[in-house]
DNA sequence: ACCTGAACACCGTTCAAGT
DNA sequence: ACCTGAACACCGTTCAAGT
């Protein structure tokens, strides 16, 4: 059933990070580096400099060594990016239980939440599927949370997807917004260079809550409209379970 | 107050998609380019190959042009995907109004995700703020058919931002999925690979849902499940609004 | 087995011409 | 004003050495 030939085989890094680990002692000279250490290189330029800084030269420059020296600990960039962004997401750890289910799940919104806020960043890398663990441990964790509402199995995937993507998104949304500072044209300059009549007229509604500073601005990605969208989420799923 | 002194001036392409066409009669040689074709030649290509082969250099092969000709009808390659994203989405039109507010809500997402299933391509298009025509009119048309809701200004934005983005994480799942015939590892080589007693010791319910074929399969994304989190959320907003 | 050095194709961006 | 051609710094990736 499951021989679908075009699967490449796992990437070395992500393999490795799995603790399918380097076996102990073998042949040929000490290694320099470690799959941790090149992450954590990685995560400190991307702190310093942004996820665009993130290149293999750079973490090489880090590191003292070669350019070409990453790839006897990783295939490819991408695979790569997934160990570093699996790196800085960390495992789940200390997440609070709650009174019920979807209390549960609520901390567990939070708690990743707090992960990216820690990794601004990590917003801009190219998530795929998650295959690396730590990923994968706060799926587990979440689901964990799920077992509670009486949901099925497809429901209950259905809703972590749900949670999970939503988090996800408002953590760009505050990406965008810490980015907001350079480079991008603020609301006001736009309806300014368009002509505010032409662009009123056009989209109103926008215009309205662009002049009324609700628009993108920094409380609109405050923790009271992660809330918002979280509450909102939880209730049309509770009212599916208990009811 | 709108004095942040780092904002940059209007790219000249995101200037002209908003209709500060060009002047009609002015001195030079004719252009052999519009914009419009420049963001219709990308699409094409992206369609054909994907978003990671648009560059400024294929787009000019395609256009018969070298690639610095671009630069007199778009600032920066950002100011390119900017035009780019607007021209493939393009402005909101024939969709259903519904019975009240939230089936016209959920007519407008219905409509949104087709336009992405139309060019999958644009869930690996960095979209910032949007501050394009198409956008914003797409957003516009969210508010308008929020009106009858009764929720306040920052509600309405609140949850015209938590529709949209449930619609764009969908697109992006199902641009994962799509991408998973080529490269990306299947679930079931992960788990050979790994060791299923190790992978099913660390994370067992993820295992059990990937045995059982619901996780990441072609139905979790379907249009079904499309429906089951849209329902969700407008039933917690429904309930805030008809409280 | 690990790392270096040289090379390749490609990328976005700039600058000085040409017309 | 538009487009070309040459150049720049940078990117990921490969290959052949060296140790």
């Amino acid at each position: 059933m499951n021989d679908r030939s075009t699967s490449a085989p796992l990437p070395r890094g992500l393999r490795q990070t799995w603790g399918s680990g380097t076996a102990a002692g073998r042949p040929g000279p000490k290694a320099m580096l470690s799959l941790p250490g090149i992450a954590s290189s990685a995560i400190a330029l991307a702190d310093a400099e942004g996820a665009e800084a993130l290149s293999l030269g750079r973490i090489a420059e880090r590191l003292g060594v070669t350019t070409n020296a990453l790839y006897r600990y990783v295939d490819s960039r991408d695979d790569l990016d997934v160990i570093v962004h699996d790196h800085a997401l960390g495992a789940p750890a200390g997440i609070p239980e709650g009174e019920d289910w979807a209390d549960a799940a609520a901390a567990w919104c939070r708690a990743l939440r707090d992960r990216y806020a820690r990794h601004p960043w990590l917003s801009d890398m190219r998530v795929r599927i998650p295959f690396a663990p730590h990923s994968l441990a706060w799926l587990e964790d979440l689901l964990e949370r799920l077992e509670g509402s009486g949901l099925g199995d497809r429901e209950t995937l259905q809703a972590a997807g749900l949670l999970d993507g939503y988090v996800r998104t408002r953590a760009g949304a505050v990406r965008d917004l810490l980015r907001a500072d350079a480079g991008t044209p603020d609301p006001g300059l736009l309806i300014r260079e368009i002509g505010a009549e032409r662009f009123t007229a056009r989209v109103p509604r926008v215009a309205s809550l662009m002049s009324s500073g609700l628009y993108r601005s920094p409380q609109a990605v405050a923790d009271e409209d992660f809330e918002f969208g979280l509450d909102r989420i939880l209730a049309g799923l509770r009212q599916l379970a208990g009811g």
